[in-house]
DNA sequence: TAATTAAATGAACGTTCGTTAAATTAATAG
DNA sequence: CTATTAATTTAACGAACGTTCATTTAATTA
């Protein structure tokens, strides 16, 4: 046997990428063989490389993909001028963006060690891209004087912590919605950084 | 060559734990191989079985150790009566006892999945003891209404992913000393939990 | 000093790994 | 209908894997 009756390339590829993410979340990068993607994907493990040139790029690809769609979501989504706003609505977009995307997520942040240094070089670039946005806010809200902030960097980084962490516990189909979920966060992110809820709530209706 | 001059079988474990410890975290339990352990160890694979039956023991034993000293030491150092009091020695003694224990903290967040059923029920059983300590110092903070909380549970896993990513980024020697560290997170989630920190602060003033 | 125990070696086991190459069949283009 | 291109197979490569076993040497005990 050889090519397959009805088969299709970009169907192959699309599902070698799906199911090495699945994979590589469940059981890590390294303890994953060619092969037990390619029985997943119907196939045989020499078929791969006809997509991919070895193992290490589909990683490399899988979290290329994930940083770019994050990136570009973040400033679509995140619109408002006042510093508060931005933050809440970070927080909220990074909760969205991420709930449904577990694997990808977990891979971002477990899997860079696996990287061999060229790859881990872009994708980190690509981190610290997202983080300066949260920075880049968190500046705003400390030259107004609406933040109390010892310190931006540690700031960001307890922020994105806590607000990543969601995806340690959070399962569909659970206890508390994603909506629920998102506005608890939300909250306790700006109360974090020294913002009182009601004060700005309040400035906010005293401009309608 | 066999029984090597002046050869300690104590010396060889703890050589042993400490490396392979180092080299799970750094490639991850499956990238790594009992040779390369072995070969820090300056030792060949096979006296590796002198001590632990196979690799998965190691990583057990590793995991096992980590939780049971995390434990004993927060119950030791968290002695507070007041909920307030108490959550910010938790946030304290969180900080202080992960910041040095990078790679034990990383493989218990990261090799969780690569523990057969036996290994894995035991170590998740230590960490939701873990996670109870800082339930039932919300569910107090909660009754006598000094912390304003939604949902205790997201309350506790937002904390302890807030606090557990310093050691995403904190390097020794860095910028920041550890007490500033400690002093920082502690606000952060005082603050998160809706308690404004002066009012406390007042009160305990007054007592005194 | 002889017997025993502790600590390690080196060789080998069957298996699996990532990857390559040649062959084969399906679909498409001329 | 034929030639070409796309998609896949089967077979094989050398290397590395976790683990076992018999053996060897050092240290301790009797």
């Amino acid at each position: 046997m050889a090519r397959i009756a009805g088969s299709d390339g970009e169907v192959t590829r699309s599902e070698i990428r799906k199911v090495s993410l699945s994979l590589f979340a469940q059981f890590g990068y390294a303890a994953v063989s060619m092969r037990q993607i390619a029985s997943q994907v119907g196939v045989q493990a020499s078929a791969i490389y006809q997509y991919y040139p070895n193992k290490q790029q589909i990683l490399v690809s899988l979290l290329q993909n994930h940083m770019d769609g994050l990136l570009s979501a973040c400033h679509e989504e995140i619109t408002a001028k006042d510093p508060v706003d931005r933050l809440e609505q970070f927080a909220r977009f990074h909760i969205r963006y991420n709930i449904n995307r577990p694997d990808e997520v977990f891979l971002s942040y477990m899997e860079l060690r696996s990287l061999e240094p060229e790859g881990f070089a872009t994708i980190a670039d690509l981190r610290s891209k997202y983080e300066a946005v949260l920075k880049s806010i968190l500046h705003d809200g400390i030259k107004s004087g609406v933040m109390k902030i010892d310190d931006p960097h540690v700031s960001a980084m307890a922020i994105l912590a806590m607000l990543t962490g969601v995806n340690t516990w959070y399962r569909s189909g659970g206890r508390l919605s994603q909506k629920k979920i998102e506005n608890m966060y939300a909250s306790m992110v700006l109360k974090s950084q020294g913002i009182v809820p009601s004060d700005h709530d309040e400035k906010e209706a005293a401009h309608v």
